[in-house]
This record gives C-alpha cells, structure tokens and sequence, in this order.
DNA sequence: CTTGACTGAGTGACCGTTCATTCAGACGAG
DNA sequence: CTCGTCTGAATGAACGGTCACTCAGTCAAG
C-alpha cells in the first residue's frame, strides 16, 4: 500500500512505519470533531485510521493521551508560527494583526481540527486546566507582551492592563472561530480578523 | 410550594412537590461543575440532591435533559434580567455597560453555575448547537439590537457590521469568565467588565 | 383500602484496554 | 539464491468495570 517513506521520524526510534502514528491522530482529529471526544469509540478511531485497535495503544498510552496530543501539536505549531511570522515586523499594531490573522487563518483551513480546539477541548475543566497551563497560558503571554511593547512606544494607552487586554483580544477572536464554527453558513473565517482588529486598535490606541 | 411555576415544561406532570426538581438541578449544577459531565454518575446527583437513582428520572427525562434544564433556566434569567435593566435606560452605551456587568456578576455569583456555563456547555457540538439556536442567540441579538441603536444614534460608528461587532463584546466577556473559572487567584469577576466596556466602547466610538 | 410519590437493587449495554496469536520481512548460513 | 530462524508490529476477540436507566415493591396520606 504505502511506500515507507524517506524521511525518518526522531520522536519515536522503534515505530517502523510512523505514518500509522500520523494516521491515527488525524482520524482521532476527524472522529472527536464529528462525534464529541466523550462519545467517540477508540474503534471509530482505529476504524477510520485503518489499523486495528490494539495499534492505537501502541502509538499512544490511553484515549486522552491522543486528545492531548492533538492539542498539543496545534498549540505548538501556532505558537511557533506566530513567533517567526511577527520577529520580523517592528509596529506592535502589525505583529497583533499578523497573529490574529494567522490565528483565524490557520483554524479555518481546518474545520475538524478546529471543531477540537474549540469545542471538545473545553468540554472538562480537567482539561482546561491542564491545557490552559500547557500552552494556552504562552500564547496569551505573547499577545500581552506585544501590548506591553506597544504600551512602551506609546502606541497604546499605558494604564490600560495589559493582561486583561489580551483576553480581550484572545476572547475576541476565540468568538470568531466559534460562531463560524456552529454556523451553517459557509463564510471565510480570516477576514475577521480585520474587523476584530480595527476595533480593538482603535479601543487601545492612545493617540488620536 | 403549592404555585405552579409558570414557565415549567413539565416532563412529568405528577410531581407534587416541585422542591425535588429544584433540588436536583442545584445538585447537578454542583455535580457537573465538580466533575464533568460526562465523568459525572447520576448516582452522585441523586445522593447529593437527597433522593433516589430513581427519582431523578421522575422529574427529568435523562441525564442530558438535566443540563439542558439548567442551561435553558439560567439563559432565560439572563435574558430576562437585561432585558428588564436595560429598559429603563437610554444611552446605548449605558445599556451596553448593564448588560455586560450583569453577565460577569451572574456568574461571579456562582461559580458552580459559571463552570457549567463556561465550561461543561462546551463539550460537544451537539450541545453547542442546540444551545447556541436556543438561547445563546437572542442574547447576542439583544446585544446586536443595542449596537444598531447606538448607530442610528450616531454614537457608533455606522461601517460597523453590528452582528460581528457583537460577538466581539461576547467573545471578550466569554473568555474573562473561563479565565476566571480557571484560575487558582480569586479576584472578582464583575469588575472587569468597565475594562472590557471602557476598551470596547473606545474601539467603537465614533466622536473623538 | 387506594393512590401515587418515592425507593434502590438489579440489569444490560457499552467501551477502553489488554494480550495471545499471527505473519511479513530481516538476516545469516550454506 | 534458498532455506530456516527470529523479531516485533499488528491484530481483534475477549475481558472487566462502569453506569444510565428500570421496575417491583414500600410507605404515608387520605
């Protein structure tokens, strides 16, 4: 079926054919988004992964340790995203546009893994938490940061609190991916990302 | 306890004493915010609330119609109660201001109640769904109405696409109450909500 | 006695996880 | 090249525990 494929996988020495592991979570990804986490079957999982149930154990310790992984993949890969993309711009304003972009952009390109990010993710305060502290709590710092380098060229309004504000900014855009989520209307999900910003720039901005 | 309620969809219509109902859905709000709702047992609704296994399903229909009770419950109080406050006032502004404090000390007020609503509501489409159709969107339509009138009045800027900038105002109260849920500090709740107004009526405003 | 709210042990379905078994391919010997 | 041997990835049937829901019976009130 599959030619193996030229590139080796670091993470995990003895897998042989790693693209089971990638399968596996894309299925999960596809499976949790359809049917819930708490309602889906690891046999669903195995099932649209094509491999046997069993082989779902030996990539990944239990049910939620994929759940967890999904998770994990994503926040790191958008943090990481953000970073690069906002090394190079100098305007505070710019860099908060760029990542709300990017935010909104990389969860609509992916409907299902959205659908896990936004909805089953948050279905137990256990998870939350434990993601929340994971990475949710980086990217937040990230955006504060950006405020507080705005806030020091004077581009945003000083007393304003910077923590607060980028939950502003985050809750803000987190609504966004949500609504279009639960919407059966099929519309383009990044472009609010200018409207977002336009109102928020123009709530923090000192000058004018 | 002789007065029937009056907005009751009674599920069964032979419960004579409505304490028990009453009793049971103040449990599960407990239960469901301790635990998860998918992790919670209706055994552990029933002990707390004082009765039988047997006697939840006497005044409710499932497990699932429990939550559905309590989301149904707490959104039209909600609605009801900013509806009623905001009658009275003029400004849109001033109006925006009510709604947005009522929503953070309704759930300041109760933690169990806020976790259940910020928290375990999530956990699948399904529920979103349903209940974003049920409640969730006249609450945002209230919040929508008030910004169009606050347009008509020239108080906001016009090129403004009210529905989006509604979610905006949602999304950013949404996310201080998840935020407050989760985090181990215990501050109040209801404060923040002249932060999020005071940037977010900024952000809007079209005198300057 | 009748009524019906209430009880809680029982039941059956469900599903995450395990593990005995299979077998495709690697490899050394001849 | 062809065996024979070995390995461990993959399998999927079976297990064991859990829990939502049921119902035959209790009991108090009238």
């Amino acid at each position: 079926m599959r030619s193996a494929r030229s590139v080796n996988q670091p993470s995990s020495p003895r897998a042989s054919v790693p693209d089971k592991r990638e399968a596996i979570l894309r299925a999960a990804t596809k499976v949790f988004a359809e049917s819930g986490y708490f309602n889906s079957k690891v046999a669903d999982v195995a099932r649209v992964a094509g491999v046997a149930d069993g082989t779902v154990y030996l990539y990944f310790k239990s049910k939620e340790e994929i759940l967890r992984s999904i998770f994990e993949r994503g926040v790191g890969e958008a943090i990481a995203a953000a970073r690069a993309e906002t090394a190079a711009l100098d305007d505070p304003r710019e860099k908060l546009r760029r990542i709300a972009r990017l935010h909104l952009e990389r969860l609509g390109a992916d409907r299902d893994l959205a659908v896990v990010f936004q909805v089953e993710l948050r279905g137990s305060t256990k998870f939350m938490e434990e993601f929340s502290a994971a990475g949710l709590a980086e990217y937040l710092r990230l955006i504060r940061e950006t405020l507080e380098e705005g806030q020091r060229a004077g581009l945003f309004r000083a007393e304003l609190n910077a923590k607060v504000v980028a939950k502003i900014l985050f809750g803000a855009l987190d609504e966004m991916a949500t609504n279009w989520i639960l919407s059966p209307r099929a519309y383009k999900l990044a472009p609010l990302a200018d409207q977002v910003l336009d109102i928020f720039l123009n709530g923090v901005s000192s000058n004018k």
